[in-house]
DNA sequence: CGAGAATTTGAAAGTCGTCAAACGACGTGG
DNA sequence: CCACGTCGTTTGACGACTTTCAAATTCTCG
């Protein structure tokens, strides 16, 4: 049995980003036809540089998209939710690949029926530059943390960030492996151990067979010297 | 240099496949109405968290987005350069500031009327994604620098780069300081300057008052290990 | 229950950051 | 036109945070 592999984050979808979009009674993407997918863990959904003929969006599951370098050093971009999109904004081809983190139940839509539907529909086009940006404002956040932030300040922000996704402020789900978290959050597995086990020395989180519990969010967020707000 | 209007920012070793986009003859942006603004050096176009009323296309000269920690660690998301566009996706606030380099030159839109001039007119709202999608491969390949890549790695990606967005193969002028660069590439000004010194000890590159000269761009690639081939 | 993988812990090494100071480029003022 | 002060760049020495290498421990799954 799958043990961890279930307990992923459930969560209802339509909540692509935190952002708050002025209450949205249809989302324009429910709309769009789509063949549902399920992805084992581990399954690549699409490789780096395939031709992106298909995007995404998450049903359940947990996915990673991944860049990787020939000598085998890897990027992590983004972990996917429930209600997460991908594959959107590409252009001719994938920038990078997308992985199954654990079984995956993902909605499958042609892109060319994507972009042809958003030229009828206004509703979807704008949506579509909102998932573009909410993208891109998660991509900036994520470079002010590799670019400037210190390992422990890293974890913090990682948990804090994923607890918000999941809407839960004590319990977070870790679907991922420490190696993912690792090369994510651009460190190496040992230093994402010794930093989550200082934390749960300091009795700020504890951790659990699927992920952590925070005991501390506080803490957490005073760890993570998080900016914007 | 104004022909450098659909010169959106462009990969390191711009391959990645040919950029879809076959030559546009009109760029919808061109359609736009747009006030030019000056700006002198070191001004402030926007503030961080500042009300995202208007966009922009720079015209000539740089710009820097700018995203800042409580306690001044400071990350350069990008720089900006004659061709491209910021502002086109944030939501209502701005995520970064944005700050004059040199002495520039922007055209101002007002982002509402860009909204609903998109709404009109497909290829406008197809351009918008574009733009989005763009920008996201950009921070993306930016990730893995930040996240992977060696303080070596990152100045010789960088150069490689600049040079790509000049169109030049053998001269990269370099507008900005050491200071921005370190910001960008998540260093210190001080590693920065060794890089670069090793560089020129190599005989690799040249610098300039302006810029650097590349005497041996292949070295500087193989340096660079990039990825995307 | 046992084998292999993932996680955790430890010790040593390295890369990069910090602190400090010299050097050089400019712009202002004498 | 040159002196001088300021700011940006460069170089050096030292220290620290992470990584690397290695091994113990725990967890997973057949």
């Amino acid at each position: 049995m799958s043990g961890a592999v279930q307990s992923v984050i459930r969560q209802p979808m339509g909540m692509a980003g935190q952002v708050s979009t002025p209450t949205r009674v249809t989302d324009p993407l429910a709309a769009l036809i789509g063949m549902t997918i399920t992805l084992p863990r581990d399954r690549e959904l699409y490789a780096q540089g395939e031709r992106a003929e298909y995007c995404y969006q998450v049903i359940s599951g947990c996915l990673r998209t991944v860049q990787l370098m020939e000598d085998g050093r890897r990027q992590v971009a983004a972990f996917l939710l429930p209600g997460d999109c991908l594959g959107f904004d590409d252009f001719d081809s994938h920038d990078f690949a997308a992985q199954a983190v654990t079984d995956v139940v993902v909605k499958r839509f042609r892109r060319h029926d994507v972009e042809a539907q958003a030229d009828r529909q206004l509703a979807l086009a704008r949506r579509l530059r909102e998932l573009g940006a909410s993208a891109l404002r998660a991509a900036h956040d994520r470079l002010l943390l590799l670019g400037r932030k210190t390992a422990s300040e890293r974890i913090a922000t990682f948990l804090l960030e994923m607890a918000a996704r999941q809407h839960q402020s004590h319990m977070v789900t870790l679907p991922m492996s420490r190696v993912d978290i690792a090369d994510h959050l651009g460190m190496t597995v040992e230093t994402v151990c010794r930093m989550i086990t200082h934390l749960r020395r300091e009795g700020t989180i504890a951790v659990v067979p699927s992920g952590v519990e925070l005991h501390a969010p506080g803490a957490l967020r005073q760890i993570a010297a998080d900016l914007r707000h």
